[in-house]
RNA sequence: GCACGGAUGGCAGAGCAGCUAUGCAAGGGAUUGCAGAUCCCUGGACCCGGGUGCAAAUCCCGGUCCGUGCUCCA
């Protein structure tokens, strides 16, 4: 089954063709870097990391930009009260992003664009709107007029100007003090005293929200391109705006072929967000959770679809990744991945792998068959089977476990994991093989005390001993 | 209020017309001094009411409940 995709506009799954053979181009709606990252960030980073690895195991060629929204007034708010320069927040908070999505095995994007570097596009854009009569200059900015384009309202969300004009119950009006109307939005706002700006044909100030999507997805992709993605919290009115900007700016429809919109998380059943104060910080979650553990957690449903957040899950995805890991090193230790695509096993657990990734991205039917790998690795182990199947069973769970999904250190790691675990193994070998000495001492005398102590003992170094019929065996466990 | 989604076993979560999803948990068993790890087996579900079909968790209609959006938000 070839690759299908679901769009937000169209509302369906369609197969994908790129409007280039071949070549895939992407643009992710980032993040604003004005607090450090929650677990939001990851699921949404996480989500279009998967994509752009699957897109590139079907060799596309893929052009993956996602941004930074470097200046912005949560930014400049929390820069006055820090009394720094506002770059000092977004730094600060980009540098949070990049160190706990390194950690999530969160690939990088081909380019971080920001706002701050793209002004000038920015005000290019704004002008030729101006120019087309799409935006009007008030008190406080540069708006642009709904009115203008009423044909193109409700794309993503399916809402008519009549049902919007209505409003949020009278929550509406609260912002943006020179707009005509409710529903138009900022493309440019003026300078407060003391904030920073960028001057421009309508004064100094800096750009609105929405305008710079619109101009960085231009200026790296071009009028036109395949996937643009980002929350689902996103669709409006932001994603709606972008729309309005882009097409009315080129004079053309269709500027995003495919929407992509990831789903939320959920803590008690409602959305993860900092406004209700229910969020957790990715760095936070760490102390609870490994990070490809958390990774394993937030792929373990489709990326449209809500994730419950809670204790159990995280215990959950825990146990899930350590089977993982721990098959995976106990496996290694025999032998080294290998060849994998004339195992009949290995094809059908492919085909299924293939046929879930390809029906809009479904991890959750991959996982399934990565648990299937895992269980016949694991008995493959135990009963000595033949070397070359182990390490075609390796070398799947390589390619697929890691390399596709992420769910794998990476080589380097892997590596300094068992050599780490080698070393201490060897400095802890004499003192454990006495100790265990004395235990089997013990045990012929059925002196279940003494044995159960030094069993202890053991474990206070971090040494786990498990009996089995030819012995005891040992492993450090961190 | 309006728009868009969702409702599957104790929990998580696929499937979206016919074939055991899967994992965790539970019960039983193998192994075991105990523990751990591993393996085998078992039970258990498709929100409610209609309809269409030989056949519906899956399609249609009508409810009910939940979430998201309508303000900044991944």
């Amino acid at each position: 089954m070839p690759l299908r995709i679901y769009d937000t506009r169209s509302r369906v799954k369609n197969f994908f063709t790129p409007l280039v053979k071949g070549k895939v181009s992407i643009y992710v709606c980032g993040i604003t870097p004005y607090s450090p990252s929650h677990l939001g960030h990851a699921r949404q980073a996480i989500s279009f990391d998967i994509i752009t690895r699957w897109l590139r195991k079907l060799d596309f060629e893929v052009t993956y930009i996602t941004n930074f929204t470097d200046i912005d007034d949560k930014i400049i708010k929390v820069a006055l009260t820090e009394n720094v320069d506002f770059q000092k927040i977004s730094e600060r908070n980009i540098e949070n992003y990049f160190h706990v999505m390194d950690k999530l095995n969160v690939l990088r994007a081909d380019k971080y664009s920001r706002v701050t570097e793209t002004i000038p596009e920015i005000i290019d854009m704004i002008s030729i709107l101006m120019d087309k009569k799409h935006a009007y200059i008030a008190d406080d900015g540069v708006y642009f007029e709904i009115d203008t384009a009423p044909d193109k309202y409700g794309q993503l969300t399916g809402q008519t100007l009549e049902m919007v004009r209505s409003g949020a119950g009278g929550r509406v009006g609260q912002t943006g003090g020179g707009k005509r109307d409710h529903r138009d939005f900022a493309l440019w706002k003026n300078a407060k005293n003391g904030e920073p700006y960028w001057p421009s044909p309508w004064g100094n100030g800096r750009p609105g929200w929405h305008i710079e999507c619109s101009a960085m997805s231009l200026k790296h992709l071009g009028e036109t391109f395949d996937i643009h993605g980002g929350g689902r919290d996103l669709m409006f009115p932001h994603h709606e705006a972008e729309i309005f900007q882009s097409e009315c700016c080129l004079g053309r429809e269709y500027v995003v072929k495919n929407w992509l919109h990831n789903g939320m998380i959920n803590v008690d059943g409602e959305k993860m967000s900092k406004s209700l104060g229910n969020f957790t910080t990715i760095s936070d979650t760490f102390d609870s959770i490994e990070p490809l553990a958390l990774r394993y957690a937030l792929l373990n449903a489709p990326y449209r679809q809500p994730i419950e957040f809670n204790q159990t899950m995280l215990e959950e995805s825990q146990i899930h990744y350590n089977r993982l890991l721990n098959t995976y090193l106990k496996a290694i230790n025999i032998t080294t991945p290998g060849d994998w695509s004339e195992n009949i096993f290995l094809n059908s657990v492919t085909e299924r792998f293939y046929d879930g990734m390809n029906d809009d991205f479904n991890t959750r039917v991959a996982f399934v068959e990565v648990q299937s790998v895992v269980k016949k690795l694991q008995e493959s182990v135990s009963n000595n089977s033949k070397i070359t199947h182990i390490s075609a069973l390796l070398g799947w769970l390589n390619e697929f476990a890691g390399n596709v999904l992420g769910l794998l250190p990476d080589e380097d790691k892997l590596n300094s994991l068992a050599i780490g675990l080698d070393k201490k193994r060897k400095n802890l070998s004499s003192t454990v093989e006495k100790l265990l000495e004395q235990r089997q001492k013990a045990r012929e005398e059925k002196d279940w005390k003494s044995a159960d102590r030094i069993r202890d003992e053991l474990n206070s170094i971090n040494v786990v001993v498990e009996d089995s019929p030819e012995g005891p065996k040992w492993k450090i466990e961190e």
